[in-house]
DNA sequence: TTGTATGCGTTATCAC
DNA sequence: GTGATAACGCATACAA
C-alpha cells in the first residue's frame, strides 16, 4: 500500500529536475542520452507511471470517450460496444460506458456527467427522435456523435447510421419478389419514438404500397416484451394461415419467432419465411442461419469511433454524417413461395 | 464552442472568492444564505459545472472504477456488465470498461492502464488460473476484486464467485437421479486455464465417480468454436444412441446444442435432456426454457460492486471472499428417463 | 541541453 | 463567515 511515486521522486533519484523527467516521458528530442538513461533507471527503480489525471488536467485532454448504450443485454449493443471498446483501445483511448435507457437518469443527465468528466467526445447509441436535451448537441465543447439512430430536426448533428428505411424496403422487396404477399410485421411498442424502428416500419409500409399490396393492420404487431412476440406469432399462424412470411424488426425478435415456430412443428422456411434485421452474431450460426438485413455492425462501430476521434483531433469538422447502405443477407430462413 | 467557465468566473460574477464558490459547491455549513444565493445564481447564469478531473486530482479520488470483462458478445459478460453499470451509476461511480481477453494487450497491461488512470478500484471478470501478473494484486494501492473466476494460489485475493464445482455436481446429481447414466459433457478448449471451466469439468467427473459411473472420454468434447459443438452433438447422437443427456458447460453452448437437435428432428426433452450452466437471460425464455445452473448473475454483480466500493471506502478490509451457492433451475429441457 | 517558474481547476489549511 | 494561499502531479514557456 505504499504511495505511488511522482515525477519529483524520480527527479530527485536521478539527480535532475522534474522538467527533465517530463521530457524523457514525452520523448523530447534534446535530452542527452546519459541524462535520459539516469531518468529511465530511476523510473524503473521506483516503478513510476505518470498520473493520467494530472496529465489530463494540464493538457485539457483525457483521452477518454463516453459511450452511451442502450440495453446491453441486447446483442446489438453488446456486440457494437465490443468493437468500439477494442478499436478505442488500439488508438489509446479509454471508454466510460453508461446506460442511456436507464430509468434513473435522463439522457441529458448521462451526457452531463460525461461532459463534467471531461471526456474528449461521446458516442450516443440510443436516442429518441424528439429527445428533450438540456445539452447543446450541435454546439457542444466536445464532439457528440449519434450512432445507430439519430434525432429528428437536427440537421447539424454528427451521426453514423444505416439507412433503415431502405433496409426495410430491400427486405420486403426480396420477400415480395419471392412470391410472398401476406407478410406479417413485428415491431415494438413505442416504435415511433426511435428513428430506427420508425423508419423500418415506414419501409414495410412503403414497400407494400410500391407493390400494390394492401396494408393489413391485423398482420402488424407491437411487441412489448419477448413473450408477446411469441404469442402473436402463434396466434397469427393459426388465425391467418395465408401468411407466408414474418418480417421482424430486429433479429432478437426474429429469433424468438423462430423458436416459437419450431416448437409448434412448423417448418422454416418450407411453411413460413422469417426475415430479421440487424445481423447480430448468432444470426450467422449455421443452425440458425437467419436471413436478415445487415446493419454493418462492425463497420458502423469502427466508423463511429474513427470519425469521433477525427472530430476530436480536428481532422474532420462537423457535421460528420454517414449513412451506410444496408445489405440483404440471404440465409436459410426465407424461401420462395413458388417452391 | 465557447470554453467552459471555471470557479473563478463564477466567483467574479458573484462578487466572492473562489473559495466560497467551492464551499457552496460542496455544501459547507458556514456560508451565509445570501452569499450562497449569489453564488448559486452565478452558477446558474454561467451554466457552471465543476471539473471532475481537477477535483479528482486534489481529492485523490476519481469516483471511477475499472471493469475488465471477457468477450462482450457472450451474454454472460454483457448481462453482468449491465448490472454493474447500473449499480455503479446509482452509487455515483463511473466505469471504464476494458476487454481482458484482447489479443492486443495482456491483462497486466490493461490493469496498468486502469491504475494509471487512477481508478478507485477494479473488477476483473476474466482471469486465467495461472495468469502472469506484473501488477501486485494483493498489495495494490487500490482494491482489485475478481468476479466470476479467480486465480490459483492467491489466498489473499478479493473475489466474488459461485462454487462452480458444486454447481456442476448439483447438475449431474439431478440428471443421474432422473435415471440418466450416459451423460455427455461439452467444455471448451483450454478449459484448464480458467477456474470456472476447470471446476465445472471436475464436478462432472466427481459426480460420475460418486455415483459409480465410469468416465467415458468419448462422451466428452472440447468445443473450440460454436460450430464444433454442434457437429459434436450431431455425431454423438448418431454414434452413441444410448446417450440420454448432454451437459453443456455454458448456456451459450447449450443453446447451440438445442438448435442442432431441433434441426435434426430429435425431441427435447423426450428423447434427450439438455443441461446448461450460467442462466443467461434467454435461458428463461418460455420457448427455450433451458434447465440450467444459476450463476446468480444479478446478485453476484451487485455483490461485486458493493464489496469493491466497501473496500474503497475502507468499510471492508481485504480479503473479501464471497462464494455463492449455485442453484439448479429446472425448466423444460430435462426429463426423467423413467418416463 | 537543462532548470525555474507558472498554470491546469479544484479542495484544504490557514488566517482574519 | 470569508478570503488568501498552498497543494494535487504533471506539462510548458521562458531563461540560462
Amino acid at each position: 500500500m505504499s504511495q505511488r511515486p511522482n515525477a519529483y521522486d524520480v527527479a530527485k533519484l536521478a539527480g535532475v529536475s522534474q522538467t527533465t523527467v517530463s521530457r524523457v516521458l514525452n520523448d523530447f528530442p534534446y535530452v542527452r542520452p546519459a541524462t535520459r538513461m539516469k531518468v529511465l533507471n530511476a523510473i524503473e527503480e521506483l516503478g513510476f507511471k505518470p498520473d493520467e489525471i494530472a496529465r489530463s488536467l494540464v493538457k485539457k485532454k483525457t483521452n477518454t470517450i463516453g459511450l452511451i448504450v442502450g440495453n446491453l443485454a441486447n446483442p446489438f449493443y453488446a456486440e457494437t460496444a465490443q468493437v468500439i471498446l477494442n478499436e478505442a483501445s488500439k488508438l489509446n483511448y479509454d471508454v466510460i460506458m453508461m446506460d442511456g435507457d436507464s430509468k434513473n437518469e435522463s439522457l441529458s443527465e448521462v451526457l452531463s456527467k460525461l461532459l463534467n468528466r471531461r471526456v474528449d467526445g461521446v458516442i450516443v447509441a440510443t436516442v429518441k427522435r424528439r429527445e428533450e436535451l438540456t445539452v447543446n448537441i450541435v454546439d457542444s465543447t466536445i464532439p457528440i456523435l449519434f450512432f445507430n439512430r439519430s434525432m429528428d430536426n437536427l440537421e447539424q448533428a454528427n451521426y453514423v447510421i444505416v439507412d433503415d428505411l431502405k433496409g426495410s424496403k430491400i427486405a420486403m422487396q426480396y420477400l415480395i419478389e419471392n412470391g410472398h404477399k401476406s407478410i406479417a410485421y413485428i415491431t415494438i411498442t413505442g416504435y415511433q419514438e426511435y428513428s430506427t424502428f420508425n423508419d423500418r416500419f415506414l419501409g414495410y409500409k412503403q414497400a407494400l404500397q410500391d407493390n400494390g399490396i394492401a396494408y393489413n393492420e391485423e398482420l402488424v404487431f407491437e411487441a412489448n416484451n419477448h413473450n408477446s412476440a411469441l404469442d402473436f406469432s402463434m396466434n397469427l399462424l393459426q388465425t391467418n394461415p395465408n401468411v407466408t412470411a414474418i418480417f421482424a424488426s430486429t433479429d432478437s425478435i426474429a429469433l424468438e419467432v423462430l423458436e416459437a415456430i419450431s416448437r409448434c412443428n412448423k417448418k422454416v422456411p418450407e411453411e413460413i419465411s422469417i426475415m430479421g434485421f440487424d445481423d447480430i452474431n448468432i444470426a450467422g450460426n449455421p443452425y440458425v442461419k437467419l436471413t436478415t438485413i445487415s446493419q454493418r455492425k462492425e463497420e458502423m462501430s469502427k466508423l463511429a469511433l474513427t470519425n469521433l476521434l477525427a472530430l476530436i483531433s480536428g481532422e474532420s469538422s462537423s457535421p460528420v454524417q454517414i449513412v451506410l447502405e444496408p445489405k440483404l443477407i440471404v440465409r436459410g430462413t426465407t424461401k420462395s413461395t413458388k417452391g
